[in-house]
DNA sequence: TCTAGAACCTGGACTTTGTCTAATTTCGCG
DNA sequence: CGCGAAATTAGACAAAGTCCAGGTTCTAGA
């Protein structure tokens, strides 16, 4: 399910969010296409036409929407993370040449043999990764 | 198992590298603990007594390694990449509030519903982070 | 033993990704 | 409108990692 722009501040609020103009761009960004970005990707998705925002707004938006819980981090590459308009419970198969990644529906899995936690301690989530790359 | 200085020479070279002295200090960092380290946790074991390894060489010898198979590298804090002296498939357990890093066994754990690979792509590795933080 | 090339190591400049801060702009509201 | 709070900004800063030109060490052959 993809986002129009006027779902932003809709959307925005029922996350407890204060919709803004650079909120809505950034936002709109993610949710219009619904693929894994990065910083980068983003702040040059929202500057397209003239810069409007900046690079510390464009960080502290998308750590704004991580602790709000509209999107989520995802860490698979050394050199950036990626951020994911995709909150449902679901990993992600990564192309570690061309650096794309893909969504696996979490339904379909499933993960059997798992250790018991340690105690004290809390399961905060389970990430898997399936790595590929070009056959040759 | 653990491994004492005297074993690193033979190791090196069962990986096809040749052992250096710079080498052989950075794999016994690695080898003698059996832990996961960052890059800057190799630099400061390597110089503790008087400075002897620079950083661009930390740098270039983990990725000799990597590259040669000797150790992995686990990618699950979006600050550091962790260096693995353990290649024998397992996953991780990762508490993200004190960074701390442990292995779990793979065959103990079944992973059953995977999508097929894309068409042309080949499986790189399957990485599973059980990610935890302290209950409250 | 001497020597030349190959392999290796080094300091430091540079790059990338991200954070911080002090100053300014915008927003919400009476 | 006019005030205080919230948000944004440019640019300095920081951490992780790469790159390079020059220097050192190793090795094989004469
Ligand atoms: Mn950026
Ligand atoms: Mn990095
Ligand atoms: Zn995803
Ligand atoms: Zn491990």
């Amino acid at each position: 399910m993809h986002y129009s722009r006027d779902n932003m501040p809709g959307l925005l609020r029922s996350h407890d969010i204060n919709p803004t103009h650079q909120r809505i761009e950034i936002a709109y960004a993610l949710f219009s296409r619904m693929e894994h970005l990065s910083a980068d990707q983003v702040m040059a998705l929202v500057n397209v036409y003239h810069s409007e925002t900046s690079k510390a707004t464009v960080y502290n938006t998308l750590n704004l929407f991580l602790q709000k819980g509209l999107i989520r981090e995802v860490i698979v590459d050394p050199n950036k993370v990626f951020y994911d308009p995709n909150t449902r419970p679901h990993h992600h198969l990564y192309d570690v040449e061309s650096g794309h990644l893909t969504d696996v529906d979490a339904q379909d899995i499933h993960i059997s043999g798992l250790p018991p936690l340690p105690k004290g301690t809390a399961l905060e989530g389970i990430d898997l990764i399936v790595r590929v790359r070009k056959a040759g």
